[in-house]
DNA sequence: TTTCTCCATGTTATATTATTACATTGAGTG
DNA sequence: CACTCAATGTAATAATATAACATGGAGAAA
């Protein structure tokens, strides 16, 4: 894991196992420290979320679920990410209706992601100086922000570099 | 119709009669000129959109066309919101899987919208400086963007307003 | 004119994503 | 013990979106 470049993850090299290992830790925890509940489903749809490393649809989840013996309802998958999400552990893509474990859990964030269409891998970054100024245009009007979704497509520094081969 | 504060566009006060033909307007001179056929229900979907000045779901537009007579399919609809978002007369909202009119038509721009959860008044905005400093974060990496996603939802001022009396 | 081609539309069917509603379980509490 | 509440199980369905193929009609090519 490269930490000095760290505003961007997702398209860099780095110990996965590693990775996920800290990420679970980091959740157990977070939730035991705010009194939540990282039920088996949950931890479990956190970990295929890590694994993967890229952003999973809520069916693709739930079949991955079913091959761990878990039921096969799509209640299933989305309590569970939207528990994922509620407690930021996990992101939602709006652009692919997916969702991608967070790079950077326990920040109180609003990240950005970068979506390669290529080869699909979601990379997550900060986003502090365009939503300073996204927030005030939208302060200067009134309108009080909550949430704020950035989204790119594009095509990864990887994809790029193998299509010219 | 304010010209002079125009970044932000669809929580002012607005001549809607007037604001719709100039659109429609602008909509056909472009067509004309490059060569871009807006057929009956393309023109009727935009007009559709600019009328409600908010997001319309494709099903919403469906259910309106077919008022009109035309057919029930949803391709119907989707292939003419697919014309519409793909030329810049329209943009679709991810977070709402929903569409809006383009209040800007013509210019090539990465828009940015502001989405009231009370009224549900989609504002359109720019982008400039946001984008940026998003691109630039992107490009240091080599992430090539084609496509930016910005969306913020909160509560306009209007709907604050209301709410407080 | 006739045929060809292409774009737009018509139509049927189905895929994909997401939610509602209600039943059941099981841990912790009074 | 029985009450409560969060989590899960389950069935059904809603909402969003696309695939695939047929039809029609304008303009170009023959």
């Amino acid at each position: 894991m490269n930490k000095k470049t760290s505003a961007l993850v997702g398209f860099k090299q780095h110990n996965h196992g590693v990775c996920l290992e800290n990420a679970i830790n980091t959740a157990e925890e977070y939730c035991s420290k705010n009194n939540l509940n990282l039920t088996p489903i949950r931890k479990k749809v956190l970990e295929l979320l890590l694994q993967e490393h890229r952003a999973l649809g809520a069916y693709a989840i739930l079949a991955m679920l079913r091959e761990q013996g878990f039921s096969n309802q799509p209640p299933l998958a989305y309590r569970a990410l939207d528990f994922l999400v509620e407690h930021g552990f996990a992101h939602k893509i709006e652009k692919l209706n997916a969702f991608v474990a967070c790079s950077l859990p326990g920040a109180n964030h609003s990240p950005a992601f970068l979506i390669c269409k290529k080869c699909n891998t979601v990379a997550e970054t900060q986003t502090s100086l365009h939503n300073i100024s996204f927030n005030e245009t939208a302060n200067s009007t009134g309108f009080q922000i909550e949430q704020t979704i950035m989204e790119a497509q594009g095509i990864c520094k990887s994809c790029t570099e193998t299509n010219q081969i």
